[in-house]
Order: C-alpha cells, then structure tokens, then sequence
DNA sequence: TTTAACTTCTGACTATAGTCAGCGGACAAG
DNA sequence: CTTGTCCGCTGACTATAGTCAGAAGTTAAA
C-alpha cells in the first residue's frame, strides 16, 4: 500500500504553513485547535475530521479539497 | 453560518448512492464500516474523518475532494 | 556561552467518531 | 395476511480524535 494519505496530507499542510512562514502555534490560535495538535496533524500521526480539517485550512487561506488533490497526487 | 459542511456532505453522499441505486448496507459493507454508521452520515450528524470518507467515497466511486467541492458550492 | 523561538514528545485527560445488537416503521411482493 | 428489504432510531459500548501542562531537543543569533 502507498504511503497513508494522512501522511501526505500531513506533509501538505507543513508545506503550506511553511510558505506561509508562520509558526503551528499561531496556525493552532487562528483555527481554534491545540499547538500540539496541529504538530500531530503534519507529522501524519492522526486522521482529522473533515471539520477540522476544515479550520487547519482556513487558517492556512486554503481548502480541504485542495489539500486532499495535493496530497494524493504526491 | 451557513448549513454546516457535514450535513451538506451528507446529502452529497445520500445522492451519489442514490443514483448508483445500492442501498446503505451494501455500501457500507463495501467501505467496511458499520451499517448505522452510513446513515449517520447522511443525516449529517457526524463529521467523518478524512480517513473514514475516503473509504466510503471508494465505495461510492468518488473521491473525498470531489464531495467536498460539491458539498460547498451548494 | 546564553537566550529565545520553534518544535517534538510524553502522559493523562475529555470529546466525539465509529461499532454493535436490536427494535420499529414504511413499503412492495407473494 | 406474511415475508423481505430498506432505513431511522436508541443506548451502551470501544476506538480514536483532540486538549492540556510540561519537559526537552533543535536551531539561530547575541
């Protein structure tokens, strides 16, 4: 099986933050989830709900679809 | 706030199943997840994480992006 | 060296996703 | 009438998402 798409959508989101050049602290504090959380989300660790998926993208200026398109087709 | 994501998701689902015209068991014994499950999604009385809608939209023949988008632009 | 910003990691905890057995209603076919 | 299929619903349960406080590793810069 290819990598997990967790894993991708994990490595998704760092890279847009990244771009972003903004810390998992502040990203955290505009979506409204834990610091640590949003550690656990980009290291592929756990699966988020759509819902809050749907925050992490907001506060990164993009959407759930784009991230998931993304982050398949690595 | 405008009808949440999950409910429209939902209804997206509901559809997409209609239209192949199988019943909620069969999908969710295809996606592998719990018949009641099925349709406390499409109720939108969940939100599913990423990993549990990409099975189901498998089963469906979808894919989560794409019933996402459409989940918005209604 | 020291400090500071950022991140990883741990463990305990709370909230919710997801399972399971079962009941009941609607509906169509036999 | 009975039988079968599909679906909504309940309640109790298990699994995992998500929180929180804190300690420690990393890197860069003073």
């Amino acid at each position: 099986m290819r990598k997990q798409l967790k894993t991708m959508i994990g490595g998704v989101l760092r890279a847009k933050r990244k771009k972003l050049g903004v810390s998992q602290e502040k990203i955290a504090e505009i979506a409204g989830v834990d610091r640590t959380y949003v550690s656990i989300l980009e290291r592929g660790l756990k699966s988020p709900t759509v819902e809050t998926l749907e925050k992490i993208c907001a506060a990164l200026g993009t959407l759930p679809e784009r991230v998931i398109e993304e982050a398949r087709k690595k």
